[in-house]
DNA sequence: TTGCTAAGTCTGTCAACTAGACCTAGGGTG
DNA sequence: CACCCTAGGTCTAGTTGACAGACTTAGCAA
């Protein structure tokens, strides 16, 4: 059997481990989740989320120590002044991360009632897919139709041993 | 300030929530990333995810019984018979989450050296994206251009005090 | 002065992760 | 035969992290 090129070369500074120490657990997609359907505030991402506050206060202020999150100050008339967590661009652009969870959730894991909450283009009003293309314009349908290739960071291993 | 509408709504049996529960967690990440690269072999994945052995079988196995692996046997000349897991379509499925997560991590979390790994289409051998697209056919570039709207599944909160 | 609320923090318990040693089955070697 | 080698695990002890629930804090209101 041929072996995986990938076999060959280090693991180091993989891109997707790197996004994960970022947003590698249950509770930050939880709360960008919650983010992404407009929820700012800390009690109301407790109820939604479920999480513990303790866990939620760590995640809030991770998320917002890696700049995905923004802590914002809001008074409602006749009250004090609290704090609000809004997304920044770059917690905005790991949208399609939660829209690919949402897909195959939908797909493999919903109940039988459907989805919770479905996702409109909103200007026309269309529904909001993710599309797996190629730059030559071709849509591809499944993961076997990609090739992984050694991108500009890949390192060969020290090899110990045969490969 | 206006409230969001998910306010008003039940959390329970969100679908990305349930897909979290199959693949919340960093080691199913990695086990999954290598997987597609192509990786089989316990020994490989150990080596490749720097995950304890144990943490490995587990996640194998949680994978295994969910079907998103399958565990076959294979043999090489003057070897006994071993294990090997290859993804299933539910599997492969995945892969739009773990493309997006590359796609970020490589945005804002690579390393100076770019990605370890790029991604061909096997047919053309041009570089793959993910595109956020509406079935109107418009492509959206942010998630602010997507509105969320209830989904058959949800159900009205049984509200407690005022929302 | 007392009470209320949102947004936290503190504490104790329990489950999960981690490192590292150990086990096992089949084949090769002396 | 007796022994070692390897892939693919399991076992154990120690540490970290999740969780539930009580407590704290700041500002407004009665």
């Amino acid at each position: 059997m041929e072996r995986p090129w990938v076999l060959g070369y280090e693991t180091r500074n993989c891109t997707i481990e790197a996004a994960l120490a970022v947003v590698g657990d249950r509770g930050s997609f939880l709360v960008l989740r919650e983010a992404f359907n407009g929820v700012r505030r800390f009690g109301d991402m407790q109820r939604r989320t479920g999480l513990p506050r303790q866990i939620l206060s760590n995640r809030l202020r991770a998320l917002t120590d890696q700049g995905l999150l923004r802590k914002a100050s809001y008074q409602e008339p006749g009250q004090r002044q609290r704090s609000e967590y809004r997304l920044t661009r770059k917690g905005m652009d790991l949208f399609p991360v939660l829209v690919a969870l949402l897909e195959w959730g939908g797909r493999y894991a919903a109940g039988p009632d459907g989805p919770l909450v479905e996702l409109q283009h909103a200007d026309c009003g269309a529904p909001v897919r993710l599309a797996l293309t190629c730059s030559a314009g071709h849509m591809l349908d499944s993961a076997r139709e990609v090739q992984p290739v050694p991108g500009p960071g890949a390192v060969l291993a020290a090899r110990s041993g045969p490969i």
